[in-house]
DNA sequence: CCAATTGGTATCGACTCGATACCAAATGCG
DNA sequence: CGCATTTGGTATCGAGTCGATACCAATTGG
């Protein structure tokens, strides 16, 4: 049955990249969900590097999310900014310190080198990977965390000059790069 | 950088497998580890359903695992059968009711809806994930747990016939179907 | 025959994770 | 406005994973 086959490959797949990340973390006391909250918040616009954010990214609880922001608080690999707006909210900014570790961290080297010497750059993985993601998150009425860019409210008003639909804010081509909490993929015209 | 991006998305899929599987194992008290344990015994050959197999197709250390299968134990969904050559070795059986839990709880529902509305029975997703995996496990000296019949050691007979060439023993077509801590692919020919 | 290796278990501590309870700020509605 | 509801976040507790270490029994290899 095809279906059980993939689903064990996924699931191998998975707990290979659990055991390096392990690994990978163990050199600086860390657990796989401490890196994994890293990378997303140094990869997300300044709408979505909250703590309600990344629990949703990461889809946990917000209660178990904040003991994972503690920890990585008191390691000095991330800073805490409260929101100038809404008074409920703080902000997450990665430190110097924590993108050294990252950087040195992710992706685990043994995965790196995998990925890197995958035929056409990995272009055939990235679109069934990407496909198969599309597929779980529409199932699931999960957000898509995708590249603003990449948004049915982003607005492009002229070279290098863009704006976003939802919050009005004018966007710079490097935000346009960035994950957001309210990412919504453009719908496929037929 | 593609590197980074692909690494992005197998890191969010295995969340999101993580996610689902302890939503399903959630129901009958299983966590995560549980059912994988449960199905990788039950799709694996004789030679392969041990704990020191186990701890190998998990990346875990031995005795993470032997507290693992004490639970699934006590839960009956496992049995313990010493092997009658070598008396340190134990053989794990799952049970009727493993198995019932297995096939309630697992692909979850999730994955089962979003793997089988892939385009091509998802071959695409297959051919590229094991790949990858190939690719890992080369990388890795780790064992590739595939099927028995796709090994380098397994011998033809006749119809229906086979024969491992390492134990030198023989193999019917289930036989053949299923994994094997042995399994080595065939070296692919230039 | 005895060391080294292998398969497995037991125990301990660090840590994740969900559940529950809780607080403060924002929002919605009469 | 006033008050209930919702949202963002934290604190605390218990169950359970996981690695490390130690340990035992059986096998293997000189």
């Amino acid at each position: 049955m095809a279906v059980d086959r993939l689903y064990a490959l996924l699931e191998r797949l998975g707990n290979l990249l659990r055991t390096e990340e392990r690994a990978a973390g163990l050199r600086h006391g860390l657990q796989p969900v401490h890196l994994q909250a890293l990378r997303y918040l140094q990869s997300c616009n300044r709408y979505s590097n909250t703590p309600a954010a990344l629990t949703e990214y990461l889809g946990l609880t917000k209660g178990t999310v904040s003991q994972t922001l503690l920890l990585l608080e008191e390691k000095g690999l991330l800073r805490k900014q409260p929101d100038t707006e809404d008074r409920r909210v703080v902000h997450l900014l990665v430190t110097e310190d924590g993108r050294a570790v990252l950087k040195e961290a992710l992706p685990p080297a043994l995965f790196k080198r995998a990925l890197t010497g995958l035929p056409g750059e990995g272009e055939a993985l990235e679109a069934a990977l990407t496909g198969l993601l599309r597929s779980l998150q529409a199932a699931n009425a999960q957000r898509s965390f995708g590249a603003c860019g990449t948004c049915k409210h982003f607005q492009r008003e002229g070279p290098g000059r863009f704006r976003c639909g939802l919050t009005k804010e004018p966007l710079s081509r490097e935000d346009s790069q960035l994950l957001c909490r309210e990412h919504e993929a453009v719908p496929q015209g037929p």
